[in-house]
DNA sequence: ATATAATATCAATATAATTTGATATGTTTA
DNA sequence: TAAACATATCAAATTATATTGATATTATAT
């Protein structure tokens, strides 16, 4: 049944979908911040956050960026853009195939 | 650490992350269909079909209509969008944070 | 070199979501 | 009213995800 593009962009919404995750990608929204920000702030343990960060890593929703012995992590807007556009099209076909009907 | 925004919006992204759902959302944008079209289009067991409903519908993402002895589902773009202009906002004050730190 | 700090990884457990099979409910048709 | 149909619900089994605790890795400071 798989279309590969809507499977792609389940993975996507399925990283964002965690209550954790959300809260770091709204958190990271402000810039790029490191791990102990985001524990301290979150008063989460160190590694669930990291446990999290490489969900977020791995789909593509975040970047890393060493700096010594601390690692920055930041928003990848771009695919956060590609999953608002997925959805807006769904939308925009509905209210185009509304307008056909009348 | 929740702000209850972030929650309700992490509901709603579970709700159309999963590849199924997801499948589902994309076909209802053509319009309105039966539980039955469905199940054939997909060529799924219908009560797992069913099931998928009642969490995209209970979510509010999607909204049904009884005629007889079928049920039909559509879309509630309403609440799709909610979630693009939450993802939206994100991604805008990330981008206004750039703007500031030149 | 050693100690400490920041982050990541791993294994074990706990929790939650998905899928399947069986059955119930309500509606139409014969 | 009985049979057939569309959909929903329930319980059980399977699979996936989240969390915890312990440890590894890498970098810095002493």
């Amino acid at each position: 049944m798989n279309t590969g593009k809507t499977q792609q962009f389940a993975k996507l919404l399925k990283a964002l979908s965690g209550d954790i995750r959300l809260n770091i990608i709204s958190y990271l929204a402000s810039g790029e911040k490191c791990v102990c920000h985001m524990y301290e702030y979150f008063k989460l343990p160190q590694n669930l956050v990291s446990h999290h960060l490489r969900i977020l890593r791995e789909s593509g929703l975040i970047k890393d960026r060493k700096d010594g012995k601390w690692v920055y992590y930041s928003l990848n807007e771009r695919n956060i853009e590609k999953v608002t556009h997925f959805l807006q099209e769904i939308v925009q076909k509905k209210k185009e195939e509304r307008v056909m009907q009348k």
